[in-house]
DNA sequence: GACAATTACTTGCGTCCGCAACCTTTCCCG
DNA sequence: CGGGAAAGGTTGCGGACGCAAGTAATTGTC
């Protein structure tokens, strides 16, 4: 069975690739501190925010942040605690719990957004072309398109 | 103060790039659980197989995988214990310790690597033309550059 | 040549999160 | 309807890792 290495141009996509991701998300993580937030509570307050009256359905929101049940139950905690998100029990189903941004999420994201989007803007946008960054949604739509295909 | 936000491009990219990190990491990881490794572990022994003498010292290592030196200290306990890797005091500098590749590192090694390189290859280059393969080293290097010269 | 500053590594402690086990509620099907 | 299967969520447990403090060795400075 032959196997077939990389070759010299995908290593060194690779390379890259890998070495960004993990500076770019300790970076940003970086700069989201300053607000009392990780990136993982910013997703979650981004996705609330964005959702039919700013609430979704605990499993629904762990799917889309692709984190186990216990696992967002346990950010969740923090964010309650923090008073940025609050548990609503559903009266249609009584097995179901709702994420629902609270006014202090909302204010708290508000105040967190513009700093992050210029944080990515600068960490990530910054040096590439507009072509590059078309590029950039075509080559990683295709590979989430694939990947979604061919679940592990 | 206008805040600049993401253009609809950029926000593609971005979703599509965020959202593939954390499923290709995932499958990766997977695919990499049946020889008892993990992606940080197999990591280590590509380092150090690449190495002079296959073994480098903690610090440098640690800086290479952008790991803290306690977090190396226990990824390193691990695969002692694993016996791909020992650590070896230092003649010249008695405050270093290095991390050496054992041969059953390097058996463990030669004996995941095809497979992790394939997944690599299926989960993520598979659906990319040559082209898209050689812009996405462009892009990251860029990335990776601009990271590097402005630090957190 | 001694003493402060620096470097290399480890350890204690706390946080985040996944897995498995568990409880509750709802659904499905005969 | 009734009982088993499935779905939604939380908790106990354990692994991985970062930070701060601690130890040991080396370097730099007067």
């Amino acid at each position: 069975m032959a196997t077939t290495w990389l070759s010299a141009t995908e290593m060194r996509a690779w390379r890259n690739f890998i070495e960004s991701v993990s500076t770019l998300t300790a970076a940003l993580e970086n700069d989201l501190a300053p607000f009392g937030l990780t990136l993982g509570d910013y997703e979650v307050l981004v996705r609330l925010s964005e959702a039919d009256d700013e609430r979704l359905r605990m499993c629904d929101l762990a799917t889309a942040l692709q984190l186990s049940p216990s696992g967002l139950t346990r950010r969740l905690d923090g964010l309650v605690t923090a008073g940025l998100v609050e548990r609503v029990a559903s009266p249609s189903d009584r097995r179901v719990m709702f994420a629902a941004l609270t006014t202090g999420g909302r204010v708290k994201l508000a105040e967190a957004a513009p700093d992050h989007v210029a944080s990515v803007r600068n960490r990530f946008f910054k040096g590439l072309s507009r072509d590059q960054v078309g590029e950039l949604g075509d080559i990683f739509e295709t590979v989430r398109a694939h990947l979604t295909a061919c679940p592990s």
